[in-house]
DNA sequence: CATCTTAGTTCAGAGGCGAAAACAAGCACC
DNA sequence: GGTGCTTGTTTTCGCCTCTGAACTAAGATG
């Protein structure tokens, strides 16, 4: 029943210029005569397509190989710096604003600390916008070379020019940063939750490359999820799939900060596990994860028999070939009990399933949020690069 | 990351051609001019098409209707005619042989008892091709008219051509129906779980009807769920997505017939059901249902919980537009208990997924597994219909 | 019967792709 | 250095698809 558009002449060159375009980029530097290879294409429209890019400065040129007897292979790469893109990481304690090149190197960023429960939407659109002026301006990046700013939030987003935000642990409850920002700024917004920004960047830049079915947990003080089908993020129709941190593991179990009974992240949540040990924490909860891990005590089993049932729901709920485990508590997790992880998950999930999936940790740091956010405008690039645009850059 | 595949003046055509056959066979008789407007394909674009479709007897004309004032217009619909599709419920008890037409209206029929216990592979490949000789010649229709085969089967069911099945309830462990049909018949195969099958048919036909995100349940003697996102069935990497009757719902509880604890399966599956209620069967679990049901117990609130913590887990992870309630189980529940279903959802899900979500019951009897089967050939055609058939129908 | 209205068809033109020919740029060898 | 060989890239040409516009079809109306 999916419901496919109609297409005219002109859909293609702009469909077959996106595969083009992302073969060049993930190929890293390929030349014409291996883009059609991979692309399908003709060698004869790989050339007039590439020649467009050039001239559009879309690509550029990375210096030749020899191929053995022939003419040699010249090599073409997407230009780095055909534009930038800016990533924002809005977390319970900081905000932080990155902007990367196509690349996705970060060439300038600034955090803005927030105070404990100081969560003003407009102070945070604020430091948004300022931020954006300060990492262009520290770059040298003027605004016309941006492509667009990413927003990686926690909570619901709901779908919509207005980015509205429902995050209980902000106390927001229909927020709209898109419109705030939009107030500030005529660039291509793109806001989205944190979790699955951070999901994205390890789909694209981290332990997920290359999956096209893949589940990337996110654990952390909340626990989330992004479930990738299809090579896509997973939506759903409200834009809140993945939230898998409040599925319910454990029918009327422990009480969870959402209010319901039993959730997951009442289990592995960090504010659980330290609770379940009996740990009152004096603010480092890594240290006092650390600590807990230490201790042998049987809570750390426990955890990871809660986290492998949530792991094992997803198994064979989603069965995807990969579930990246990220966030700081997943890492520091997985350092010591990834054994121990799986071997939980394949207790309770179908033979199947489990066989056909790869369990591993995340691989890139807390930074993937913002990282996540600007792949967001990436995504946008290599999927419409159409507009011509100037660029003092090249 | 999706990866895009070229495309070439070639495909536009077969892509505008499944366009216009899917708005011809969703929108029931049109005219060329509705066409128009609801494909966006321009006015000679639909003329020369339907010319085809009508040419190659696909499409056939449905009368007129008188426009006010000018030539009336010419009505379309896809000819019912033009082709078969055989579906195939395989189920513990009997194996069902069904042959539909295009509009899946259904033309004969035939059902082979099976023995308890009398699961032989090479017995059920013979009782489906004995069934779709007999049902085509009950019909009087002939192999060359059968677009393909579907067939739904308990179990998971690799990806690929053979057709392999890991069924535990039936004791496969890797049986290659698919090829062992490929022996005794050319016509296309498909070979697909019955719980997808039967949601595939709900999501088309019945309840699920023009959703694009949704979920599928079957409750009936196993528990499992078709998971629909973009309008399409999603299977996951090896094909077993939807394996939500062994998700844990009560992390180390009740012993499963999987060999897990505290699958859903444990609590919701109609053995389990009566289980708990202390019921011991004497063959007619329907009547025994109805007695549970009837009797007040507190299992019946028990079971409701249960299923509304499955179904929240779903709220929360798939985001689905609509949750279809099916099987015969879940039909029996929901005739009475569907507001108190919706409540223990809500309860156990967050605020903006479940407020996105219409829970409703399934439209469709038990026929719908082969149905849905049957529709998998219909799925293939209405995609792809390009292959230049000759029949005698007309 | 002339005119109006709406439906459907035909035609020319623009834009796309691919096959193959042509061109480019090295290497090897005499 | 010249000649042929090999491989990479560009150009040419034919075919295909879509669309807009002109055109034909068919009934209503007065």
């Amino acid at each position: 029943m999916a419901r496919p558009q109609r297409r005219t002449v002109r859909d293609i060159r702009r469909g077959n210029r996106a595969v083009l375009l992302r073969a060049l980029y993930f190929s890293g530097p390929t030349s014409r005569n291996d883009l059609t290879a991979r692309t399908g294409l003709s060698a004869a429209t790989v050339s007039t397509m590439t020649a467009d890019l050039l001239g559009e400065n879309i690509v550029v040129e990375a210096g030749q190989v020899e191929s053995d007897g022939g003419r040699p292979r010249v090599l073409l790469r997407v230009n780095p710096e055909y534009g930038f893109a800016v990533g924002v990481d809005v977390a319970e304690t900081h905000v932080r604003v990155g902007l990367f090149d196509l690349e996705m190197t970060e060439r300038a960023k600034v955090d803005y600390m927030l105070r404990p429960a100081r969560h003003d939407p407009e102070l945070i659109a604020r430091h948004i916008l300022a931020g954006v002026e300060v990492v262009l301006s520290d770059a040298g990046v003027s605004p016309e070379q941006v492509l667009g700013i990413g927003v990686g939030v926690p909570g619901i987003v709901e779908p919509g020019a207005d980015g509205v935000i429902h995050a209980t642990t902000f106390g927001w409850d229909g927020v709209p940063l898109g419109a705030l920002l939009r107030r500030g700024t005529s660039l291509p917004l793109y806001v989205d939750n944190g979790a699955k920004t951070m999901g994205q960047a390890e789909l694209w830049f981290g332990s997920g490359r290359g999956a096209s079915e893949a589940v990337i947990v996110l654990l952390g003080v909340g626990v989330g999820a992004t479930i990738v089908a299809d090579g896509t993020t997973f939506r759903g129709v409200s834009s809140s799939a993945g939230e898998w941190g409040h599925t319910k593991i454990v029918a009327n179990g422990r009480p969870c900060r959402c209010g319901g009974r039993g959730c997951l992240e009442a289990y592995i949540g960090i504010e659980a596990i330290l609770d379940r040990a009996g740990v009152t924490s004096r603010g480092d909860w890594e240290e006092d994860l650390a600590g807990v891990l230490a201790s042998k005590s049987p809570v750390v089993e426990e955890t990871v028999t809660y986290l492998g049932v949530g792991l094992a729901n997803l198994v064979n709920l989603v069965n995807p070939e990969k579930i990246v485990i990220g966030g700081w508590v997943g890492v520091q997790l997985g350092e010591s009990l990834l054994p121990d992880i799986r071997r939980a998950t394949a207790a309770n999930s179908l033979a199947e399933p489990y066989a056909a999936t790869s369990i591993v940790l995340g691989r890139l740091g807390p930074d993937a949020v913002a990282l996540g956010a600007a792949t967001l405008v990436l995504e946008e690039f290599l999927n419409a690069p159409q507009v011509a645009r100037i660029t003092a850059a090249g």
